[in-house]
DNA sequence: TAACACAACTTGTAAATACAAGTTAAAAAA
DNA sequence: TTTTTTAACTTGTATTTACAAGTTGTGTTA
């Protein structure tokens, strides 16, 4: 028996007010106790509800005032989660495939470990570089283990997202990852791709994401010149 | 009347048991009504004391099976949500506060908006310098409102966690945030600080924290030398 | 022996109730 | 008019009770 809890239904209906704007951002949801009346249930289970709410940041809860409205389904950046593409607040990346994808081994020194299906497979491989206002910005390397992707070496893959293409073509789904950070400077060949000044440091990152399809990560390693613009990240 | 609340004291004591070591990672916690027997509390409270708990990620709890330990409190690097000292992969960071916290006005010029409530009642100002293995690693200057936070003028910070502070003492818990990333060139005072080889670049970030008090952000701004250490963030 | 049923756990949901504590605005007093 | 008090809200904590639902091990039965 597929039960419907009460507390998820009133739950599920706030939440819609709320992204549909019923309640705008700011002003007060109706108080505990309307609601206990409003939708016949106890204190008690309202307030699950609105923990839930609280829980996922939709809104804020003031003792003798209220809850108050906060609409921001908050967005994703590279830090969160995503792609590049939404990363630096510019709509719309410039993509150069410097290396289109090809099937390689994996190199003999990578920064995260590999399971044992991954290295077995081989992985594709392939760069870019991507513009902002025809500047150079990211370099980007990327390693994937060579499985689920049948044709992909033959796809384009200029100006297309990397993951619009995988989440689209392929089903893969990005759920999480690790990534760590540094500002280096950079050598002589990143130097050039970016076109940086002198002495100009990058953002280095390197990231692993996880994704719905077991065993299948994605590797990337990004140089970023963060001179004119900043990796922006919510969370 | 300054009144501990039961189902925090369990979560304090449940918590300190798990992060020691009392309750070992995978192993399962007393069931709730073993907890409501030891602890004389119904179980409603004790719920509310494992919900909090959970909600940090410091356990899991499965229906029919119990409270499962989950003691890496497993995050949460610089780039997801919480503070620094478990960002580099260090348990315990030493910490030098350069300024201890005052209440000034805010800057003329501030990275994020404040709001008409934030800066009418002025902002607590610290720094602190931040050393791994002896070497100063992290510099930061950060600025809260100065609202919520009665005596923390006071208080002492030495090697303690500022957000351990806000939890225990004041109740904040860090719902969210968004940050900016640079790597920059330092100008000399931070060279000096961080003790930075001549040319040494370092990540520069600039943070906004959301909390669950309403109107009361955390603002900080970080400087990090990532020539012996990465920023690492899982998501 | 192997499969199944059941009992004894566990956590999850829900009700009804009480009082504490913070906020706000109206009423009362200066 | 201005200040203070009070009353009427709000959410926060806590007790007690009941049953639903998932998990696990122990039986019993085939």
């Amino acid at each position: 028996m597929e039960q419907i809890h009460q507390y998820r239904k009133l739950y599920e209906l706030l939440r819609k007010h709320i992204i549909t704007g019923v309640y705008e951002e700011g002003s007060l949801l109706p108080s505990e106790n309307e609601l206990c009346a409003t939708y016949s249930m106890t204190r008690p289970t309202v307030r699950h509800a609105l923990d839930t709410l609280v829980k996922e940041g939709m809104i804020l809860k003031q003792q003798g005032k209220g809850s108050i409205v906060r609409k921001p389904p908050r967005n994703i950046g590279i830090l969160s989660i995503s792609g590049t593409a939404s990363a630096i607040g510019v709509r719309y990346l410039q993509t150069d495939i410097l290396q289109k994808p090809e099937i390689h081994s994996w190199p003999e020194v990578f920064p995260f470990e590999l399971s044992e299906q991954e290295r077995e497979s081989g992985c594709i491989y392939m760069e870019r570089l991507r513009y902002v206002d025809e500047v150079p910005v990211f370099y980007d390397v990327n390693h994937l283990p060579n499985i689920y992707l049948p044709r992909i070496t033959s796809r384009s893959f200029e100006n297309k997202s990397l993951f619009e293409i995988l989440r689209k073509h392929y089903q893969v789904e990005i759920l999480g990852g690790e990534q760590k950070l540094k500002a280096i400077k950079p050598d002589e060949k990143i130097r050039q791709l970016l076109r940086l000044q002198p002495d100009q440091p990058v953002l280095h990152i390197e990231r692993k994401l996880t994704t719905n399809k077991a065993g299948f990560n994605i590797y990337s390693t990004i140089y970023f010149n963060s001179e004119k613009h900043s990796i922006f990240g919510s969370f």
